[in-house]
DNA sequence: CTGAAAGCGCTAACAG
DNA sequence: CTGTTAGCGCTTTCAG
């Protein structure tokens, strides 16, 4: 199949007897110009229904107005709602959006990376895949000087602006939730201990467990590798401790929804055998029966925030040093945990 | 902020004292070239870490190996699958992607489109948004010769292959499931009656009652706009009925879905007092309760059948010549109907 | 086997 | 106010 032709300045400057220039001028409204030729010129752009060619526009001007996103999974309800923001606010400002997906892997999130600066993005919004833990491939955007930042999934040694939600605070929050509402042993649920967000909940976690003098119990912290069957695992070894806790704090409401169904069919009573918490509030912890005490985080305002912000450093509104936005996260307290007293 | 320089061939040539045209021949590994200077020109490359300026190249070619995608909603479960599937298999074969959403409005469907083909996509892959009930932004882009396809929401007036689920065949088997597990009397809750979904569900839905003999009652077809607010209210004025339905079917779960809650409030059971069955397995429909009949659609399935179907046609392995591509469904018994006898 | 030259569609000095 | 010219980075004849 082949594309049909699309008219050029050069055809509407042929068949107006004007240079080619005039027309560059007269579509960009330029002030220099006699406003009837202009109008003859837009009329005529018109009628031929003129597009312009924005690849020849970027390669002149050197920039393409295009922002390239990576996440590390579309159909993740939170990154959709990222991209959601980025879009919309990029768009507003003129921007468009070039969207990949690592599928978690680093080796896709280098190739994301490559073609999207071989496109000539302008900037990158990126959020790290599980399995990166080397960071060569940013520290080389970072020395070819190609403006990007890192949201959600960070890394804190690179030296560039970063979005995160408060993480910790969050933890903390729901943690010490579980401990009002009657919890005296407080388990953690953690994905792999090498990712950032398992780090940060835990430390909000142990924040909440000291501030009310309960010293950590290392058999009170067990790590999923996040699949549905390490989930399952993870609700078989709870069920059966001789010491079962009395509350369970997920890293991430997709691992307390799978241990919730186990539960269930394990006979299991949430929340009066144990009561359960998530983080994320993702769609499903609404609907689930009972319905899941989580922690909500914003994404569409992560994405608004990230994009600004990059967008703030490419016209010069914000400086180029880096900075570190961290959003607050809100508990949503549902009927997976008792009630407060 | 502002972007570092990039390395290009001028400069790899000047440093090796050959021309760009030789340069360019040994990066595409061209035949006709000396094995050593071929060598020695992509060793230099490497260790100037030369990234091609893919916009010369596509402006240079004609073509930009990127295809341009619009849906309605990125957020949605169904459409974040097709565009991973429309995504990993454009990748596949050397093509990227950009994703835009419409967010349900006619006029960001024709922004997008716009902006789209000035970036000078090869072709289009387009979901058309609620809105759209006018096409001449369609026909534009027919007129133009420029390569596109609809799927999932599509129109059978414009002359261009289309991908959709047989969505009267999977109303037909829900319907049909109903009637076998025992109603009597199954309502169909449509969403707006100009959309293509609601009158090809519906024709399924009566297609099954004809085939059972059951004379089509208009009482027992309502119409949400879909909203929260709407689902409410139709839930609502379903216990409001003297003579209620005792199996409901909904043309998306989520109308299923906000209608369950709702009814839980009143005390109304499902499956005992009404059944209740949703279409497209979203991921809440597993996981409320009781989990929720439904009709899978695979969406990953059809942005890979898209996707694949317009490359075919972009390099000639597929006739230019409309087709209408059809993926099956499947029904999903779960627990708000009631058992097969 | 390699180089020179033209040109994709557009913008931006520089002249007039 | 408008045209001429050069050139963004790359590919591709056409010569040699």
């Amino acid at each position: 199949m082949k594309k049909g032709h699309q008219v050029t300045m050069k055809e509407i400057a042929k068949k107006l007897g004007v240079s080619v220039s005039t027309i560059s001028r007269a579509l960009k409204d330029s002030p220099e110009l006699h406003p009837d030729t202009k109008k003859r010129i837009v009329e005529m752009a018109k009628e031929m229904n003129y597009q312009p060619n924005l690849l020849a526009q970027s390669l002149r001007i050197s920039r393409t107005n295009t922002l390239g996103v990576i996440v590390p999974e579309i159909t993740s309800h939170f990154f959709a709602s990222c991209i959601s923001g980025i879009q919309d606010h990029a768009n507003k400002r003129g921007y468009n959006v070039m969207i990949c997906q690592s599928n978690e892997t680093l080796e896709l999130e280098k190739a994301n990376i490559r073609t999207l600066v071989a496109s000539q993005v302008d900037g990158l919004l990126i959020s790290l895949s599980r399995e990166t833990n080397q960071y060569d491939h940013l520290l080389d955007l970072y020395n070819r000087e190609i403006p990007f930042l890192l949201f959600d999934r960070v890394n804190e040694d690179i030296p560039v602006s970063r979005v995160t939600f408060n993480d910790e605070g969050g933890a903390y929050e729901v943690t010490k939730y579980l401990i009002k509402t009657g919890c005296k042993r407080v388990m953690y649920v953690s994905g792999p201990e090498d990712l950032y967000i398992s780090k940060k909940r835990k430390e909000g976690y142990l924040h909440a467990l000291s501030e009310f003098g309960i010293t950590a119990d290392p058999a009170l912290v067990k790590i999923s590798d996040l699949t549905t069957e390490g989930n399952i695992k993870v609700a078989q070894e709870i069920a059966d401790m001789e010491n079962r806790p009395d509350g369970v704090f997920c890293m991430i409401d997709p691992v307390a929804i799978d241990i919730l169904t186990s539960w269930k069919a394990m006979g299991i009573k949430v929340p009066t055998d144990m009561a359960l918490a998530g983080f994320t509030n993702n769609p499903t912890a609404a609907v689930v029966e009972p319905p899941l005490t989580t922690v909500a985080q914003p994404g569409y305002e992560m994405g608004k925030l990230a994009v600004t912000h990059l967008l703030d450093q490419l016209d010069g509104q914000a400086s180029d040093d880096p900075i570190s936005i961290v959003l607050e996260t809100t508990l949503v307290p549902r009927q997976s945990t008792k009630a407060l007293q």
